[in-house]
DNA sequence: TATTATTATATCGTGAACGATATAATCGCA
DNA sequence: TGCGATTATATCGTTCACGATATAATAATA
């Protein structure tokens, strides 16, 4: 066969795409606990980190477009999480912030990078490792963000 | 801020997720030539390489569960690029075959992976980091099937 | 100050992704 | 042989993800 480079096994994407998929089902149980999904709690660290912030500035960080974002913002509100308001000196903008709930929420989920890194590390992937995947993968991504080619 | 664990940035699963879909957008523009999604193409890489499969076996490849890969393969039938017939032995499998146009598309196929790395390699990454990275992931994803710790 | 361009968000439709559940075929074992 | 357990797939409902498009507010400029 002269397609080797069509295996699964000899691509970059798919190795990404699954291990992205099997994380985020390893967080499942801790964020059903805290009655979240994985994108929604990418949403609360943005504001646990940021405080209150415009849709834009959120699914900027989140590299998501924000037709992705509003949707699971307006979910979030209806829980009670955050709130969302139209600026009032830009009436185009909403400005998102975390509700009392929201702010609390914190202190439940600061355990979870704890409870999911146990059993990682240092059976499988050394903090070297780690440390290293996270560079390999944060030049990645500023790659892919930047250029066109 | 007593949280250093809840950012984004010192987290491994966030640029994981993200630089996923942000792969996963390059692929668009060359995948929608062949009128096919990224998790079709997926489908198709399994099929090109191993040929007729069951759903199930499928599915095990891709790391996804069969209530993801049924419908994805219901509507590639409904596109004409493969069958899905019950199997005689067993007649709870269903097996999947290439149909003539499917097994055409590789040919197209085969030379998006080189358009996809102009361009990545070696301005951003080197030959030795894709490598590197490719193993690192591939232990991950091992250690995430397998155990439940 | 009109008018056009830009910016910020929302809406709609399609395709994943997956938990829960259903259904039918096959297997295992008393 | 018979019947409960297992296996393979499908169906349903909810949530993401995103392209295309719409809408309203603000900025730019003629």
């Amino acid at each position: 066969m002269a397609y080797e480079q069509l295996k699964l096994e000899n691509q970059l994407c798919f190795p990404l795409y699954a291990t992205s998929h099997l994380i985020t089902r390893r967080y499942k149980p801790f964020l059903d606990e805290l009655g979240i999904t994985y994108p929604q709690y990418l949403v609360m660290m943005v504001l646990w980190e940021h405080g209150g912030l415009t849709v834009n500035a959120i699914s900027q960080k989140l590299l998501l477009n924000t037709n992705t974002v509003t949707p699971l913002l307006k979910r979030m509100e209806a829980q009670g999480l955050l709130r969302r308001e139209r600026s009032k000196e830009d009436e185009r903008r909403v400005e998102v912030s975390l509700s009392k709930a929201g702010k609390a929420l914190q202190e439940k989920a600061a355990e979870i990078p704890m409870k999911l890194s146990q059993g990682m590390i240092p059976d499988v992937l050394s903090i070297e490792e780690i440390q290293q995947l996270k560079e390999l993968l944060h030049r990645l991504t500023e790659h892919l963000q930047g250029s066109n080619s």
